[in-house]
DNA sequence: GCTGTAGTACTACAAATGTAGTTATTGACA
DNA sequence: TGTCAATAACTACATTTGTAGTACTACAGC
């Protein structure tokens, strides 16, 4: 439901966040220093945006804020690579596999051969499930 | 490397495009109809947006535009997942492919079927390059 | 106790985007 | 042949995003 739309940077915010499990502001400017110089203000700005997007919180400790992420990792991926199916494959999850194994030039050679060992995983979850019987 | 970002809108516009071959802003328009209510003044916007960032080209037939795609489905697929790949998955395909094959309920019961029959498939291929000698 | 420093709050501003009105043009049709 | 409907050009405006400056505050160390 929460249609948290994030933009990259965003993103890469909650990455930090997602990876420290909290942090400052300061702490995520220095996460985000390799790839992006930003200033501390900047960084500010952007938490609070995210905070006003319920993507992240707050807590005060001292006189500075704890930021954690409030979105799962895994709510935010389902999000957008559903997004992505749906507007770029017609909402067909298999036509997105099936570009990636596509001769794209997506994959390194190691990854094709990575994707085809998950096959076995699946295959022994498929099993397993209809075994079972499935729940979730 | 064009690097062609396209917000979801714009993504619209050129689903209609590549479906349609070319077409007028009119046509457009009609075709967005049915998934949005956009002033046919919107479309002309957003396809003269769309040329100025090299994503689609008119040729001028009579009084008015017919624009089609400059840049193929495939293309921009190839970006946006690899974009998607690298913010969300840390740059590992198989690693949306497994968020994929996960219980994230992205998939409805015939999909996971369908990816595991492609996988499959892949892996056949990949058997017959190991026969004939892969290399790297 | 005073000062520097880190961090929050508030403000700002440019670019991109979603959306559309106004105006000018012009081919089509009555 | 004159009017209408379609369409292009230009303009406009709100929102989101990327980016950061300024002002205020409070703790840390001297």
């Amino acid at each position: 439901m929460s249609g948290h739309k994030l933009s990259e940077l965003q993103l890469e915010v909650m990455q930090v966040l997602w990876d420290l499990g909290e942090a400052t502001s300061g702490q995520v400017c220095d996460a985000l220093a390799s790839s992006r110089q930003l200033a501390p203000t900047t960084v500010a700005t952007l938490l609070k945006r995210l905070e006003e997007k319920g993507a992240v919180t707050h807590r005060k400790e001292g006189r500075s804020f704890v930021y954690s992420a409030q979105v799962a990792r895994k709510t935010v991926r389902a999000g957008m690579v559903g997004g992505l199916i749906q507007k770029l494959f017609l909402g067909d999850p298999a036509a997105l596999v099936n570009h990636l194994l596509g001769d794209e030039g997506e994959l390194k050679d190691g990854d094709r051969k990575r994707i085809v060992e998950l096959l076995e995983e699946a295959r022994t979850n498929e099993a397993g499930n209809n075994e079972q019987g499935k729940r979730s």
